[in-house]
DNA sequence: TTTAGCACTCTAGCCATTAGAGTGCTAAAG
DNA sequence: CTTTAGCACTCTAATGGCTAGAGTGCTAAA
């Protein structure tokens, strides 16, 4: 099971690989010899795939057919053999005015970017939006709805809106609403919501605020109307391309797929994990903990604001998918959608 | 192609149809002659199933196949012998209980609404939420965000919020923006949302408000932030149940459906078309005349509020659904949905 | 009018066979 | 020592023939 593979391994590999995911079939010495000008015999060929299956990177689905890639062949092939495909400046137009937007809308330009790497990928895009408490508050309001039911609604500097309608104990006017919102606009003013909710526990303790009971009670419902951590909305885009790859023709595998799409809490929870790294990273079948996902690949790329991470953005496609291709157009889709968002700031 | 079914007919039609619904295969004489006690022999049932071929109600997919029933026949089926079960007690408490909300919140009813539909039918259900536009006008909020970027908030009185960011031709205060709001807080008071917006364009018109520049430009932001018609928001759940039915083994034709739950447009104007109707309405197979659903059927019953119709609900599944148990549910839960956006009134 | 009987048709499943792709091993060539 | 040609072997997928069974339509008898 070591690792060392020689020169003429890695290049067998590569074509393995490079060759599987263009058919989907499992590869054959002899094309790997002509098709791919290594120069050698596909009796040796064969030697070298041999070695490989030890080592754990190939598999033969039967003794008549030919090789295919195990996930640890993928994984060694995306860390060391994978050369990039430059994006051409056509394409990277098409990123740009896909994401430009004249009235930017938080949502929209998610949604847009789900589409895009939807379609350049011919894949399933994923977007994970900024979570909503990493931003910086803007402005609290609070409606009176009837009884006692109240619609708080909570506006951050990107322009993202969040409603909740919450209860208070007692009954209140509009007007104490109201003198409620100045107080609180004034109170987390440039703090992010994060900030903002520590700020107002703090203050809830302190002496003074406990005697002044409306002050309190304005305390009280902001709290309320921060204190449940949203999961941070997916969007997701193409999920029927996954129908036209023929490792789902198997309806099970399928349906568990799309199952996972539909229920979003595992891929939310899947790209939480990219949103602590830098840059590219890739999930590579059985690698994440997800049975849903064994047959599946996720390359997914944080964007940023400013250094600061907002998401993460990425693909989701077959173990199978073109890396080459796909890994530059999360890599340039996320750089993009991260300016955009400082405009939106 | 005549109508006239005599009552041999009619029942043999229903046994065929009940077999076919529960088996998906064609029905041959034998079965219908043994399983449904009709009281005649396969022969006889031959010479009348040959009839109803005649007149358009079955197909053979083959010479020595049995019967399959045409869309007519469904139609037919559900206009003129269709039994309904009518739901136990249970059924309806579920349908109750599942609906109802502590904090009613309009998103999270239509979300448990449509997977409500989907569960006890176990298809696709769908729900188009009350449209924004009818709703009674509560509030409205204008929010400076940068240069002339202004955030609008308009909630109703149901506690739908919707948000938007428009572009005014100069830059204004958010003191000035707060003047407006209260203004036009007062002006659209108790109006639907349309007066309002009638309102707003005869008021614009009126010489006095002409010389009022700030108040000309406050009804002309308030016109800009009702202006676009938003085409209803869809809830869909359950997509994954369709894999399960027979009838989309076939590859492509579940693409082209799961496509159109994606899109959502083309669901949206189906169900804008229930929503005049009072009632359960049925669309079978190829009579809607959107070629994604060939083969399916759609269950759909408006939902009202005091007489006054708010939106559609309806489950989507094969031509070949039962029927007698999900038109009840349909209707009940309508019913009920209705009778829980009371209270959020 | 209904039904039993029968000839006929078509499909789906079941071999058996075969072509072809691919392998591993061996022995010769480099 | 490495590479390769050659060959026997294996397995699959496709093909074709065959059969059982399901179902029909027609006819003639009840």
């Amino acid at each position: 099971m070591s690792d060392n593979l020689t020169e003429r391994d890695r290049r067998v590999l590569q074509a393995v690989i490079m060759d599987y995911i263009q058919t989907a079939q499992p590869v054959g010495s002899r094309i790997v010899s002509k098709k791919y000008k290594i120069g050698l015999s596909p009796a040796t060929i064969r030697n070298v795939m041999s070695d490989l299956e030890e080592m754990g990177f190939l598999t033969q689905p039967h003794t008549s057919a030919g090789r295919v890639p195990t996930d640890r062949a993928f994984r060694f092939y995306v860390d060391s053999i994978l050369e990039m495909r430059k994006l051409t400046r056509l394409e990277k137009d098409r990123i740009e005015n896909s994401l430009q937007d004249e009235n930017p809308d938080l949502g929209e330009v998610m949604k847009r970017a789900s589409s895009l790497l939807s379609l350049l990928s011919r894949q399933t895009g994923v977007v994970l939006a900024p979570r909503f408490a990493s931003n910086i508050f803007k402005h609290i309001e609070f409606i009176r709805m009837r009884e006692r039911k109240i619609l708080v609604i909570i506006v951050s500097q990107t322009g993202q809106v969040q409603n909740k309608v919450i209860e208070s104990d007692e009954e209140m006017s509009q007007d104490e609403l109201n003198r409620f919102s100045n107080y609180l606009n004034e109170f987390m003013s440039g703090l992010s919501l994060t900030q903002a909710k520590r700020k107002i526990m703090e203050e809830m303790k302190k002496e003074k605020v406990l005697f002044d009971k409306l002050m309190y009670r304005a305390l009280e419902l902001s709290q309320k109307a921060l204190e449940d951590e949203e999961e941070g909305s997916l969007y997701i885009e193409g999920k029927t391309n996954i129908i036209q790859s023929p490792e789902f023709a198997d309806l099970d595998r399928m349906r568990v797929l799309l199952l996972a799409f539909e229920e979003k809490t595992k891929i939310v929870k899947l790209l939480d994990k990219a949103l602590l790294a830098h840059g590219i990273q890739i999930f590579i079948g059985a690698e994440n903990e997800f049975h849903e996902m064994v047959h599946c690949s996720l390359v997914a790329a944080p964007y940023t604001r400013e250094n600061f991470t907002l998401g993460t953005l990425g693909v989701i496609g077959p173990t199978r998918m073109d890396y080459s291709k796909i890994i530059p157009v999360v890599d340039y889709t996320a750089q993009i959608l991260g300016k955009i968002l400082e405009k939106l700031g």
